[in-house]
DNA sequence: CGTTCTTGTTAATGAGCGTTAACGTCATTT
DNA sequence: AAATGACGTTAACGCTCATTAACAAGAACG
């Protein structure tokens, strides 16, 4: 397989700290010098490894987008012919996802503006196909009325299973997660 | 009754506008200048109603909090000794709400720590205040083990509930008000 | 050993922006 | 009619901050 037990390279360590700091205190709330102090440089250091800030957002929301997609569309496949089962992976998943990268998820829906326009479609158009996923197997499962119900119901869904952030780890990982797949499984069974 | 046919008040116009742009664009992203033009006039001439920018955005969140608590309090009261009936009342009030003023509802988590430390103290305590009206009636109707579990649920369905700024108006407003009721009551079933 | 590429550093630049100053203009009051 | 206060305006100040310039020090390599 390739779990990576490298040392993490300097523009992964730039990445992963200016994830964490736009996700608490914003794109604009956040210095340059104070992402290359997180990681031990000096601020315009940072720009021997991105050609700006913005690139350093883009870089990270494009990611996240394609690394849920990707996900999401492995399970669909691994499971297909078995509505149930896919539905229940892509809950699996996405609250993995949410529980392993917080600053992520914060990040995902809140600085999607701050983009410059190519990079916003490629974002939009991502999110749009993985939402389409979890739509498909919604309406095989649910005979919700019209496509537009389907879909508030999927993004609905979405935050409440993006409400990690807000839950201090008052609760241990494995009973937050079962939390979530409760809810959400009930949630989507209301929709009958 | 107190339904106001008045023009809306200088102040209240700026309020208004204000919360659109922060919620579009984010605290930072928006300048005095825009708000102004927002309103017909011009930047500077904002300081003759607010004493800064900070100061809008604090008057913003701590009425938002308010008006939250205050309302779940009086559907709490109204319904008082039926929990089935006070939960329903306090999803109900609370859609209203998220349906009316979706940019506050933005706001409200996004910018909560640009404030000085006094407003958000007051923002943080507020909310902690609504969030413990909806534990309580939670935890009557479904025995939900630990404490933290109860909190957890409820906060992510706020996070389900909150969802509206995401939801272009695809379907109309009677239609996702009642996808969210059934929603928010399928997710707290699951809990039993 | 000299050269070059990589990865830093600090100092300077320049734009954006919140805020204040200084100044008008009505409407209201005395 | 003079005075005052409410509500705007434009110009200037000062600070923050992303970005660029100019320069160093060690690793890789001929």
């Amino acid at each position: 397989m390739s779990t990576r037990t490298d040392a993490p390279t300097r523009r992964e360590q730039i990445l992963k700290e200016a994830a964490r700091l736009f996700a608490e205190r914003g794109f604009h709330g956040v210095g340059v010098d104070e992402i290359g102090a997180a990681v031990g440089i000096s601020g315009p250091g940072l720009y021997r490894h991105f050609p700006g800030k913005d690139a350093m957002l883009a870089e990270l929301l494009v990611g996240i987008s394609e690394r849920l997609l990707d996900g999401g569309r492995r399970r669909a496949e691994e499971a297909a012919g078995d509505p149930r089962a896919v539905l229940a992976s892509l809950i699996d998943g996405h609250i993995d996802f949410a529980l392993d990268d917080r600053p992520l998820i914060t990040l995902h829906d809140r600085e999607l503006d701050r983009l410059r326009d190519a990079d916003r479609k490629r974002v939009r158009q991502l999110q749009r196909q993985y939402v389409e996923l979890w739509v498909v197997v919604v309406r095989e499962l649910y005979p919700v009325p019209t496509e537009a119900e389907a879909r508030a119901a999927v993004h609905a869904v979405f935050g409440l299973l993006n409400s990690t952030p807000h839950l201090g780890p008052g609760a241990g990982r494995t009973v937050t997660e079962g939390v979530l797949q409760r809810l959400a499984h009930g949630a989507f069974g209301a929709l009958a």
